[in-house]
DNA sequence: TCCATTCCTTGACGTATGTCAAGGGAATTG
DNA sequence: CAATTCCCTTGACATACGTCAAGGAATGGA
């Protein structure tokens, strides 16, 4: 179990709940609950209904759909500091998608009527909430973008640079998961994940060495997106 | 010019601010402003600054991304009563979609800052702005459903149930845009789009008559769902 | 250390869907 | 009413991608 005092450094250094004042912090820490999740249990099913929303203490956590036929494409990924379950918050739906924890996982979880009466009681809460449920909106519109307008060479692309971006160099990247479930993240198959892996090495572009892509001509990778 | 008190039952009457007080709603239609648009106009381009937001009063708004090669996805559709342009209210980013009229359209604009104010000021409003921006994610989240796991003729009868449920009748649907646009609505082409109708037509599920899509076998559409 | 998974890659193949081209029919406009 | 434009359909073809199958590499537990 880790300290109130931690939460609170957690909280106030989110993105989410960044900039709110020190009594407020304490108030979201009141009403929030740790939990604990092993490698691949699940969250929350979609169809089931809501009772929070989770903010990640550590570990990562991935959001997807699954169909009858077994495909599964994955919406986002979270890591510590990162909001999730925001969807149904503010709206009396059953959850439009599945959460499972990737890693180990440690969250803070906040139950809805609690948080709904924050919420209601402080503006600046209201608008943190807003938007994060904003950034999130935007976060899908690229998702479909990318999804219905370019291949899967070009979301690979895209991937890497973000990766290149958020890890803050461009002559390498780290791969933070298995690629079957980078695959299921860039909406596409394993087999065909690794065959454009296989074709940009094969163009000089990248070199692949494990969990590790060296970006051999980065701004041509750039250009490519 | 349409006068202030039907402003008033309209935007009272609308799933964004139903439920909203007197008080609020006057408020609301005074800081709105009216503006007309003709076929096929744009109402906002993608990556560029947005001021605020808009809702229907008569027409039909498509919200969309087109990619450099000419491709084109469309988000959804938007009528009379609908909102649109929320996704960068409460966030400092340009507009991560297009917005154009199908049909020659009138709409309320709501300018940011004003909506801002008074959102903070009245927790109700900023309540029906997290449902509503909440309600965008799960229709998104959907549609990244669909595009993902099914295929197009799936999804075109999806989309034929969800007319039928529209309308209110189960044995025929009116198409109320183009086929062309309905292809891009169903991420696919025309051609295919086209492919698809006849392969229904020839199974016996449905007859095509223009606009006008008899539905023979509603059940059956609903497990092809 | 060994065993058993899981993960990753590669090949061969099938298929859904996009692309290009042409033509007919509907609708809009002068 | 004529004429232009747009819309829709159909055919032939190309291709990206998914599927199935097999083998090897890496990983993790006993």
């Amino acid at each position: 179990m880790i300290e109130r005092t931690e939460k609170k450094t957690l909280l106030a250094g989110s993105i989410l709940f960044q900039g709110l004042s020190n009594e407020l912090i304490n108030r979201l820490v009141s009403i929030s609950r740790q939990k604990q999740y092993c490698k691949g249990e699940t969250i929350f099913l979609e169809g089931r209904p809501s009772h929070g929303f989770y903010l990640i203490i550590q570990g990562q956590v991935k959001i997807f759909k699954a169909s009858a036929e077994g495909k599964e494409q994955t919406f986002y990924t979270f890591g510590p500091g990162e909001p999730f379950g925001l969807t149904t918050l503010f709206l009396n739906k059953k959850s439009p998608a599945c959460a499972t924890s990737m890693v180990p996982t440690t969250v803070l979880f906040f139950p809805k009527e609690k948080l709904l009466q924050l919420t209601v009681d402080h503006p600046p809460l209201a608008l943190s909430m807003l938007s994060g449920l904003s950034q999130r909106l935007c976060q899908l519109v690229e998702k479909i973008g990318s999804l219905a307008l370019h291949g899967a060479p070009h979301r690979l692309s895209a991937h890497l640079i973000y990766l290149a971006e958020q890890q803050g160099r461009t002559d390498q990247v780290f791969l933070d998961m298995p690629k079957k479930q980078l695959a299921c993240l860039l909406g596409t198959t394993p087999e065909n994940l690794s065959r454009i892996f296989a074709d940009m090495s094969n163009e000089g572009l990248i070199k692949m060495n494990g969990k590790c892509v060296q970006l051999l001509r980065y701004r041509k990778l750039l250009q490519h997106k």
